[in-house]
DNA sequence: ATGAAAGCGCTAACAC
DNA sequence: GTGTTAGCGCTTTCAT
């Protein structure tokens, strides 16, 4: 598409009777112009309806306006909490954020990040700390500074900010266990490409093996994790294991929908069955039955992402390491 | 890890033995370059790292391959699924979308529009029809398409796409009407800033009036539309109004809360009372009892929107007006 | 098939 | 205070 580059810097110079410069120090407010000439060009900037060309000005100024930011996923409303703390971070900074989605596929995730990398944005928050070999090769080769979001089990290019998961799942198999569970039982979704919910599952199965108790049963699928599927699982691992006494499922979407069953089947929640998921939806909070889970700080994690960026740009020294404790929730 | 100097074409060009512009044709495949020298640049630009400057390329090429898309909400999962659609319609286009979020606040819509116009985009995505003055002139100066979604009562600035929200409303009406309703109340949240849930409100009650029935009864709070604030409302709504047969809401959130509630007061539904949101959500389909519905074509909205920005492009002439029929569902 | 020159619209760095 | 000059990194245009 030709950009009909109607009104340029230029027209708005011609039209104040100043120069380019002394036009666009006026409306940038930078240097020094005389108020006369700021209100002739103000004036004719509105006048014309001119708007700056970006483009044009990063290119110029070497100084980039743009934060990229990578999640796997558009659709679940945890990482759209953590764009939205990232938005409202960079909120009177001047940056502004850009978003793409990695649709949990490496490869997509590559092709992704290389495309924001040649808008030459200030930073780059991308989502886990694992990516591939070609990919951490690109952003260690970025001269920008790139945050890793929502994990710290692993090592970070240059930051990370998040919570542990293998942690999380070890905090939650306690709870359970305090709570007097004995025949727990897991439910997961999409574990392949979820490299997080993983490493939650491994750190609440060893958990639960350090303490001589096991995982009663298991029920692991591909594909995405909705409160409908929740459901489904739940009845069919139910119908396998009736004695079950607990259930710990990858997140609070399937816990839900494991609800639900509960609900339908008249199965007393958490009384003869606890359910537990993760992240500390509202969903979980306005459920009629007490559902567990582990709040995860999402908006904390986006803003402190935005912030590091903000830092380095700053000349100033910012953590590398952002920890933050989730909290359990058991109603 | 070594800080690299940011890699030009010509430093491609220089390492492959040929000039920039042989270097650029070999990189984008355009005119007539000898295999031998597409192998060599292709050899060194990999051997570099070399990341194209997307900047320097738009603004010389005076085309962009950005699509601004504006939406009120990002942490709204109807949002999300629009934006997610967009982004599948535009893959393998060349064009990129970029989000702004205007907080429902026509100030903030303002400016983050006029910040992706500075973009130069060749295209933007607008939610609703209803803009400030200002930014409607914006709009209209803009030489670029402007595609407004969501919403088709009222005048688009040069296309829109989406369903009727006051026929929706109306239709809802008829349904429960249909059903043997009687005595039917609404509970809604942040009206004043959500036009197209007012004008759903507006069809609604209207259709009602046409009955000689008229609302039993409203409760219209500002704020967020929450399962929790939904589950309140419906109690307090319940408490003051207890013979009530149906409920709309503005929402499925305020509906899901809603039975949410009547299951903890252990109220039939749809038995003794009917619940019925709006949207569609994948919520709605999994909760224990049925809440109607009305399903919107999010993705679909977001698609077609995508599709007319292109077409603008390649030369087509696109509709004005894409019209969606939103699907009632009443379990 | 390849290259040199001339910008795209703007701003940093100097003049004056 | 204001203007001039010289780019930013790339692509267009027009040579060769």
């Amino acid at each position: 598409m030709t950009i009909k580059q109607s009104i340029t810097l230029a027209d708005v110079a011609t039209k104040a009777g100043v120069s380019k410069m002394t036009a666009s120090r006026a409306l940038r407010g930078t240097g020094d112009v005389s108020k006369a000439n700021v209100e002739l060009v103000r004036r004719a900037a509105r006048d014309l309806g001119y708007v700056g060309n970006h483009l044009a000005t990063s290119l110029s100024s070497q100084r980039s306006v743009l934060v990229g930011v990578v999640v796997p996923s558009l659709t679940n409303i945890v990482f759209a909490e953590v764009l939205s703390g990232i938005a409202n971070a960079l909120e009177g900074s001047g940056k502004q954020a850009v978003f793409g989605v990695s649709d949990y596929d490496p490869d997509t995730e590559y092709d992704v990040i290389r495309n924001m990398l040649s808008w030459r944005p200030a930073g780059l928050i991308v989502t886990g700390l694992e990516q591939s070999a070609d990919t951490l090769k690109l952003l260690r080769n970025a001269e920008v500074p790139v945050v890793q979001i929502m994990d710290l089990d692993g090592d970070a290019v240059d930051a990370c900010v998040g919570i542990s998961h293998a942690e999380a799942g070890h905090t939650m198999a306690s709870a359970l266990l305090a709570e007097g569970r004995k025949r727990i039982a897991y439910i997961g979704c999409g574990l392949e490409r979820d490299t997080r919910a993983a490493k939650r599952f491994r750190g609440f199965k060893n958990a639960l093996i350090d303490e001589g108790i096991g995982l009663a049963g298991e029920r692991i699928e591909t594909g995405p994790s909705t409160i409908a599927v929740g459901r489904a699982l739940t009845a069919q691992l139910l119908a396998d294991q009736p004695d079950l006494d607990c259930i710990y499922y990858s997140n609070d979407d399937l816990a839900a929908g494991g609800l639900f069953h509960c609900l339908s089947a008249n199965i007393d929640v958490p009384g003869t069955l606890r359910l537990a998921g993760f992240n500390g939806l509202d969903l979980v909070d306005s459920l009629p039955k007490g559902v567990a889970t582990t709040r995860t700080p999402r908006r904390e994690i986006g803003i402190a992402a935005a912030r590091i960026i903000l830092d380095v740009e700053n000349g100033a020294n910012p953590p590398r390491r952002v920890a933050y404790t989730p909290e359990i929730h058991m109603p």
